[in-house]
RNA sequence: GGGCGAUUAGCUCAGUUGGUUAGAGCGUUUGCUUUACACGCAAAAUGUCGGGGGUUCGAGUCCCUCAUCGCCCACCA
């Protein structure tokens, strides 16, 4: 191995970061392609909207994918990840409309559906999957040659496809239904679009005079602009307050219409007055209600949700808003208003808009799902398709079952438009791949789809579909999908139905629900409150690697994250631990040749140290495997983080330094397994924080200039050293004793860096043979001036008064003549005998409970027995020391 | 109105099928320029595992119940 430049103290990411990514890039490493006979493993994206930008959320999303494509990718498959932008119709077009309309003052309606669209195309092309160059720095390893935007002509064509043959089957209709509108985007939304919160509004009781003059009912309302839609006031049929006015006519006020009052069931004599107004035109229910009684249907509002001319001419163009306290005015000076009351209800928001939508009747296209779901709910059902964590299947299971129909268009221009076809002549319409060749004239649908109506077809339209492709061959279906709870049904349940519809077959074997991000006073990231952090910036101040690694740590298993800047300090110090960890070997000379494989001389020659801190390694390497298997990726993360920081540094680094200042051939041993250990470990931890690995592993000559850590194995328990669970545990033991050893001198404030002088005592001559055999280790994590050790007490006459510290394998105390806190000690001491004895109290009577001997499996028993043994001789010892203090 | 989740150290959270004395990070206290790391080292302190009941030889873990908080779904004028 060639000599390297030293490493400097502190880790730098930027530069390595920099460095790295377009290495791997230009190299080809993330591309995928179909290997026959190979194991093949995919993930699709979840697409983000073309106009994103790179928040927390798709840190932690992308980041789990990374991981476990650079896992399988070690893991000798073949890996694709396909990557892409989704073309966000409702969002991209108000973006655009809105930069439009700041830098050239000009828009959709000035520019007409052509121009719209092409400045659409041209604003992506300019502004548009920032968030792609932003996912490389977070270090993706997405095979970016093959990224696909939702709008690319293939999966346009697929989208197409798709149209045609819902509708040859009967799924997809046209039809005049109630539908939720949201006014900014003026478009028709589906149901999963609507959000509902809880607001404070009022309920208006207004009154209705009788057109007979008799009098007047009182109705209430919490939306009174919507009352020049009135067609009938309803009450109960049974409700005795109003059943004589059953079939009368009232006076609709502001308005010269009279409307009758019907008795319909609808009516709920608990709410309210009990009589209720009934707008077909605007209320789902009343529009049922308007069924039934054959009553008129009033639209009166525009698509901006300003009133129209059928509200009259002082409400005319009128917002809904201002329409309302209008009403509320105008009513109250002609004395109509009997009270307004301050309620909270639930009012539906559009997600996008953000305005309380409007349900109005209006022609849309809608998608039947019932037979669509069926399938989707067996796969799940099943178990073919496997949520983590298993309890959204529950949401799943309980949308899928009670699924309504899909309003799939939309009235905007940024989208696949419909391709269907009318015939105005002669009423016809036609639905195919392209215009009809029929003579006549046809014109096309000017309705778009729902953005979702491409986005369920990814995992197989990214690959070709309709085409045959190699891909679709040989990555259909994809391994695993990770995405965010809350588009659960938006795209994960619908992704389900394609792929069994289209593909019949599933589209991905597992699906992991990533957490919600919060921040740290628990409230939702969002922009107007500020509290989002830019990862751009995390990742400039910490490095991609610490924001990497923090968050999978910190992200709770299928809760919400409480994140703040902070926590990555955690992932950027455990980088720097392993980048010094490296430094250390690096600076004790050049790196072994064995590093990828420890030779038998070696392995026959490993200390009971090396033995330790390899069997460390098998366990940890096990336990991550597991880990990721089941998607607990902050499991794996906490078992590598304890494994290098704790076992490897702290422990088995310090404990190495003995053999190396030894020299010869202990020295080289102790290198050898440092250097297999290390490259272990930077393997290990490659998923996780690629940059540093990936440099670290060249820097120590693991890799030469044309290798990539990316491709070298993901390592596997190899019990190269013999488990020998006694050896373990005295070394365990060995631990124990430089922990008391330490704490007698701290508790006594001397320096740690001073050298004193230790006794211990074995507790046996097994013990005693293995601790001669480490005095020299334990000198030096004890920093010991001299280490005397025997089967024999502590000769208090000869060496004055000692503290000292119970241990498994013996007994240290800290010879201190004259210095000993002898009421302090007599206090531990006691401390200890009081804690001893009510363990052993507690053990005995668990273990004289024969209900517990019979029916606890015979390890437990053994455990508990051999506990009280060891309680039970510690307490013996305890009472040595006290004596021995007087 | 249904469904789901949470409640463990000052804070944020682990705790895999019930099994010795419940853990980590941050924070706090004390001492350290120990020949990798102050983004560090060594040591320490802090818990009636939300309340109550039950099952069990044994419960943070399983069951019931109550409380508080949060999320999702549902046509509530």
């Amino acid at each position: 191995m060639s000599a390297r430049e030293p490493l400097p103290r502190a880790y730098e990411p930027a530069e390595v970061e920099a460095k790295w990514f377009p290495i791997w890039e230009k190299s080809g490493y993330f591309h995928g392609k179909p290997v026959p006979g190979k194991k093949a493993y995919s993930i699709v994206i979840p697409p983000p909207n073309v106009t994103g930008i790179l928040t927390l959320g798709h840190v932690l999303n992308n980041t789990l994918q990374d991981i476990l494509c650079r896992y399988h990718r070690m893991l000798g498959e073949e890996v694709c990840w396909f990557p892409g932008t989704d073309h966000a119709g409702i969002a991209t077009e108000a973006r655009v409309e809105k930069y439009l309309r700041k830098e050239e003052n000009t828009g959709r309606d000035e520019l007409g559906r052509e121009e719209f669209i092409r400045r659409v195309w041209q604003w992506r092309s300019e502004f548009g999957g920032k968030i792609i160059r932003q996912l490389r720095t977070l270090g993706c390893s997405c095979d970016w040659e093959r990224e696909r935007f939702t709008m690319d002509e293939g999966l346009s064509e697929a989208v197409r496809k798709v149209f045609v043959e819902l509708y040859n089957k009967g799924y997809i209709y046209r039809g005049q239904r109630m539908i939720n509108w949201c006014p900014v985007a003026k478009s028709a939304l589906s149901d999963e679009e609507v959000i509902y919160k809880d607001v404070p509004g009022k309920f208006y009781h207004f009154r209705y005079p009788l057109a007979d003059g008799s009098g007047y009912l009182v109705v209430a309302t919490t939306r009174p602009e919507t009352m020049f839609g009135d067609t009938a006031v309803a009450v109960h049929p049974e409700d005795e307050r109003y059943r004589h006015l059953i079939g009368k006519m009232v006076k609709l006020p502001l308005t010269d219409r009279e409307i009758p009052i019907i008795a319909d069931l609808h009516a709920d004599p608990t709410k309210g007055t009990g009589c209720v107004k009934i707008t077909p035109a605007h209320d789902p229910n009343d529009f049922e209600v308007g069924k039934r009684h054959k009553l008129e249907v009033i639209n009166i509002m525009n698509p901006d949700a300003t009133l129209n001319g059928r509200c009259g001419a002082v409400f005319e163009g009128l917002d809904r808003f201002a329409a309302r306290e209008l009403c509320v005015k105008m009513l109250t000076e002609q004395g109509l208003v009997e009270k307004i009351e301050d309620i909270r209800h639930s009012v539906g928001y559009s997600e996008r808009g953000d305005v309380p939508i409007e349900t109005l009747v209006s022609f849309q296209w809608f998608c039947n799902m019932k037979e669509l779901a069926r399938p989707a709910i067996e796969a799940v059902r099943s178990g073919a398709i496997k949520f983590y964590p298993e309890r959204w299947s529950k949401t799943y299971f309980h949308w899928m079952e009670n699924i309504q129909d899909w309003c799939i268009s939309r009235q905007i221009w940024w989208g696949h438009r419909i391709p269907a076809w009318y015939n105005d002549e002669t009423g016809e319409v036609y639905v195919g791949l392209e215009a009809p060749t029929a003579p006549g004239k046809w014109r096309q649908e000017e309705d778009v789809l729902d953005t979702w109506f491409s986005s369920w077809l990814w995992p197989f339209s990214i690959m070709g579909w309709p085409e045959k492709t190699g891909e679709l061959e040989y990555f259909y279906p994809t391994n695993d999908l990770v995405t965010g709870p809350d588009i659960i049904f938006f795209w994960v349940a619908r992704m389900i139905m394609a792929g069994c519809e289209f593909m019949k077959e599933i589209p991905f074997r597992n699906v992991y629900f990533t957490s919600i991000i919060r921040d740290e006073l628990g409230r939702k990231l969002s922009k107007s409150l500020g509290n989002s952090p830019d990862p751009l910036d995390v990742i400039a101040e910490y490095g991609a690697d610490a924001l990497r690694f923090s968050i999978v740590y910190i992200a709770p298993v299928g809760m919400d994250i409480r994140y703040s800047n902070e926590k990555c300090e955690l992932g950027r110090n455990f980088a720097n631990k392993l980048w010094n960890a490296c430094r250390f070997r690096q600076m004790q000379g050049e790196t072994t040749a064995n590093f990828r494989e420890l030779d038998p001389e070696t392995i026959s020659a490993l200390s009971p140290d090396e033995r330790w801190m390899l069997a460390k390694l098998d366990a940890a390497i096990a336990s991550v495997g597991t880990a990721l298997a089941e998607f607990r990726f902050h499991s794996a993360a906490h078992e590598l983080y304890d494994l290098v920081w704790s076992n490897f540094c702290d422990w088995f680094i310090e404990a190495e330094k003995v053999p190396m200042r030894a020299g010869g051939a202990e020295r080289e041993r102790a290198l050898r397994v440092l250097d297999y250990a290390l490259f272990r470990i930077l393997r290990l931890l490659h998923p996780f924080m690629p940059f540093i690995t990936e440099e670290l592993a060249h820097q120590m000559g693991f890799l030469g200039d044309d290798e990539t850590i990316m491709y070298e194995s993901y390592p596997v328990p190899d019990a190269c050293a013999t488990v020998d669970e006694t050896e373990l545990a005295r070394v365990d033991g060995k631990f124990e004793l430089v922990r008391g050893g330490r704490f007698l001198k701290a508790s006594y404030n001397l320096p740690d860096g001073k050298k004193v002088k230790f006794y211990i005592k074995a507790v046996d001559g097994a013990a005693l043979e293995f601790l001669t055999a480490q005095k020299a280790s334990l000198m030096s994590l004890l920093n010991a001036a001299e280490i005397e050790l025997s089967e024999a007490d502590y000769d208090h006459a000869a060496g004055g008064a000692a503290p000292s510290q119970i241990c498994r394998l013996g007994t240290v105390y800290l010879p201190l003549a004259g210095l000993i806190d002898v009421e302090a000690e007599r206090a531990k001491l006691e401390k200890q005998q009081r804690e001893l004895t009510g363990w052993i109290a507690g053990s005995k009577a668990k273990l004289s409970n024969e209900r517990f001997l019979a029916k606890a499996p015979a390890q437990v028993v053994a455990d508990a027995k051999a506990h009280l043994a060891e309680m039970e001789e510690k307490l013996a010892r305890t009472a040595e020391l006290l004596e021995a203090l007087r």
